[in-house]
DNA sequence: CGTGCTTCTGACCAATTGGTCAAAACAATC
DNA sequence: GATTGTTTTGACCAATTGGTCAGAAGCACG
């Protein structure tokens, strides 16, 4: 954020480790549950050099969750006012499933901050979050008064999609533990299921 | 389980205690993030006295987990292969829902623990929780399969149910927050909307 | 009251925690 | 090769961790 640029190739490329090897840990054990000894050993680097890089293991956790939620929130401000509603949101669910499936670990961060009560995350939440999930939910809001989709409530519509989206990454361990061995991959029958599941809720 | 059923009022008592201060405390940080300090503290014991009752911080943990399990099934045990199917399926996600709102704490520990990975819970899950699923994903399947409810995939149907409900538990911080201070109750409005979600989806 | 059992605690322990620091190793420039 | 700045580390620290233990306090029952 504030920090300079002033960063050599050689901070650059060693803050990328670290904060993969720290997205690795905390998405697992959560803050409280994550040592620095063992970010410093998935890093592959001692633990001074760590805090050489970071002051702190709050920083690098911060770090971590500021970066997260800008991407974490592109997929729905790619919600366009103008498309064809029920695309739009059918394409959405897409976008976040892809997301659940390519990033689980920061899934996995998210909803252990949350869990914890977003001790760390809260302004965000307050803020950037509820800001485009206010101004998402009036955009569904107006098609479902134009009778362009069924009429529901928007903002559990929108739980809902973050909700089942996100199970996939989350509870991936129990999902394939509940398919079996020879489940293979969950994702394409989770998707094709969501495609129905927000086609019949969405039709005229 | 194993243990001998000679317990005194004082054990009864202290050992409740316990567990639902350990309940508080591991259900927000998880096993790691949590402290046998911060779980005597909230059950106003010394630490010592806690060890009395308990051989080891590892066997709170899963006593509570072990008596989770249990109740956490009853709701889908409750579904009836010869009841409606619509009606059953609707009041189980009825059940699931009263669960979340009456025991936030049990789903956010069993959140914790499949976020880790489920290391103390696997045998439970691949046991008794995927042979219960079996078995009602059958009867769903044999449901469908009369046309008493429209074709979806029975396991993502279940995958669906347990998503959607517990989030109004695990993410309950996040729900408010978004829904805003004059939000007020989210759960009539999740009951609402999920019953139009699910009576939408199983519509021959 | 005294005896025996249950309940409880303060003091303690070794291991681990997040973090510091001085100095060493390395890299780049002249 | 000398000089300067960057990167890395071993040794160390105070605080906290899960857990032990001897004995004190409480309790029930003859």
């Amino acid at each position: 954020m504030a920090e300079p640029q002033t960063r050599t190739r050689i901070q650059k490329k060693n803050r990328t480790t670290i904060l993969d090897a720290a997205l690795d840990v905390f998405s697992q054990f959560g803050f409280r549950g994550s040592t620095l000894d063992q970010i410093a050993k998935a890093a592959g680097l001692s633990k001074p050099n760590l805090l050489y890089y970071f002051p702190s293991k709050e920083a690098i956790h911060v770090e971590l969750l500021s970066c997260l939620m800008d991407t974490w929130l592109d997929p729905l401000r790619d919600l366009d006012p103008n498309g064809e509603p029920r695309d739009e949101i059918l394409a959405y669910v897409r976008r976040k499933l892809e997301m659940s499936r390519n990033f689980p670990r920061e899934s996995r961060l998210f909803a252990n901050e949350i869990l914890q009560g977003a001790p760390r995350i809260m302004d965000a939440i307050k803020g950037e979050l509820k800001e485009l999930t206010d101004e998402k939910a009036a955009v569904i809001q107006g098609w479902m008064d134009a009778g362009k989709i069924a009429p529901s409530h928007p903002y559990h519509l929108l739980f809902s999609i973050w909700s089942l989206t996100q199970h996939y990454a989350d509870f991936d361990v129990q999902v394939r533990a509940v398919l079996g061995d020879e489940g293979g991959d969950p994702f394409p029958a989770a998707e094709q299921y969501l495609e129905t599941l927000f086609s019949k809720l969405l039709a005229v």
